[in-house]
DNA sequence: TTTAAATAGTACTAAAATGGTCCTCTTTAT
DNA sequence: ATAAAGAGGACCATTTTAGTACTATTTAAA
């Protein structure tokens, strides 16, 4: 359910490397070896974050990425939004037929309220708190059947 | 971004029908005539959410649908779980060869957490909330542009 | 007891989204 | 000049999603 898609996990992944290599430029080959993904995804990814301002680029021999702001300041929604655009939690393909006069609109709304919520959650969690990650890694229920976090994590 | 499929959007309208329809036994056709949702589509919802214990459901002529538990403890994780499954919110296609040593695991952890956030706000809304919703439609940033709620909602 | 109105279950297909790759162009250090 | 990078698309295979159809079962009512 509501599942992020792999590039956007993919991206968290490049971001973090970054955030690791300190401020020193890296390149998308480097990115690639030490993440363990493929060059050509790697590639687009980090052409899509500079794209969108999360990364700075630096063309030519010698260049390279690294993020264009502190580790601190970009959020979890920052790279939602520049992997998976702007998309609102519901789509409504708005046939005319569709959706009387009922209850239809007001369930819209709720929608919008929903996501407002999970936008404030996703705001509040920075790269860096990706990074400093020693935390207990949390066993919760997951819609009856706990989630073995083992295989949910990357392996 | 994060967006649900339009089956449990539609899906959330269709319980909505049921809620306003207090307790009284409601076939597929009514909903769908009601909501202007086609028939097969109303169909199949039903039965998958009947499956997962959201409505009750009577067979036989002048059998139909009704909640099988009041509008204020159906959540909208609840909705979410029935028709989309216990996904978790990264897939982590685990490839063997991917994520090396560094910090990738503690990506996965981090969307553990963002996972738990989200997920405790869609538990704190429910089908009756969904329906009193006369609430002013919020206008909203979303990534720097602001997103037109009409376009959004159902029409 | 037959019939028709319903749901249950499942299989199938068309369309859309996703993931991944590749190619060409531009920039720039050496 | 050359080679090492990034920029920007185009492209295709695979998967997901949405929607439909078909058959079987249940049950109220004629």
């Amino acid at each position: 359910m509501l599942r992020i898609s792999k590039l956007t996990d993919y991206g968290t992944v490049v971001l973090a490397h970054l955030a690791a290599s300190r401020s020193e430029r890296v390149s998308a080959n480097e990115v690639a070896a030490a993440t363990g993904l493929g060059l050509p995804t790697v590639s687009k990814l980090l052409k899509t974050l500079a794209r969108s301002g999360l990364v700075a680029s630096t063309r030519g021999a010698q260049g390279g990425y690294q993020l264009a702001r502190d580790a601190a300041s970009i959020s979890a929604a920052d790279v939602i939004d520049a992997l998976e655009g702007p998309v609102s939690i519901t789509e409504c393909s708005a046939h005319d037929s569709h959706c009387g006069l009922e209850a239809t609109c007001s369930v819209g709304n709720a929608w919008q309220r929903i996501n407002v919520a999970i936008r404030r959650a996703l705001t509040e969690i920075t790269l860096a708190d990706l990074l400093r990650n020693h935390l207990p890694t949390p066993r919760f229920e997951f819609a009856g059947t706990p989630i073995n976090v083992e295989s949910a994590k990357h392996k």
